[in-house]
DNA sequence: CCAGGGATCCCCT
DNA sequence: GGGGATCCCTGGC
């Protein structure tokens, strides 16, 4: 899968963020150090995929929102448009929540791949606290990205 | 547009 | 320990 839309939780200075509530067993895993796995159970029945990305007790993390299938016919093209789904494509659930990418026969692997010619920036989706905060990033060519392609 | 669906967390006994 | 509000969504009207 090539991830195509993104979003920053930036903690204790991001009202939206479930880490800036404090520290619980269920975000503990946002205060682990770069690669810590996040699941959190949401609407009663969708999971969302995060990774912590900042400093150990740092709680900064990114929502991973979209992907593309890199083959065509592994997955229906649009099976992974939307956090929900690409949950239910991968088979994430709050099992994964706490594991590491960087362990011993990692849950998830990520791999750097070539950037988009263009990254497009706007508000995240949502979400009430900070909603004017331009923390969301995606790839504007990209026909997986969830939601509106408009900037701002 | 709207509601389903269940974990979580807050705040009060 | 319990009631109720809330929720980083989705599919179906």
């Amino acid at each position: 899968m090539r991830i195509v839309e993104t979003e920053a939780y930036l903690g204790a200075d991001d009202p939206a963020a479930h880490a800036f509530r404090g520290r619980s067993p269920r975000t503990d895993p946002l205060w682990g150090p770069p690669g810590t796995v996040y699941v959190y159970f949401v609407y009663g029945m969708h999971h969302c995929l995060n990774l912590a990305v900042d400093a150990p007790g740092v709680p900064g993390c990114v929502l991973i929102r979209a992907a593309e299938p890199l083959e065509e016919g592994t997955l229906p093209f649009d099976a992974c448009r939307g956090p929900g789904r690409l949950c239910r494509a991968l088979r994430i659930d709050r099992r994964l929540s706490g594991r590491h990418l960087f362990e011993d026969d990692p849950p998830l692997t990520l791999r750097e791949g070539p950037s988009p010619p263009l990254v497009a920036v706007s508000t995240r989706v949502g979400i009430r606290e900070a909603a004017d905060r331009e923390l969301r990033f995606f790839d504007p060519g990209s026909r997986a990205v969830s939601g509106r392609r408009t900037v701002v």
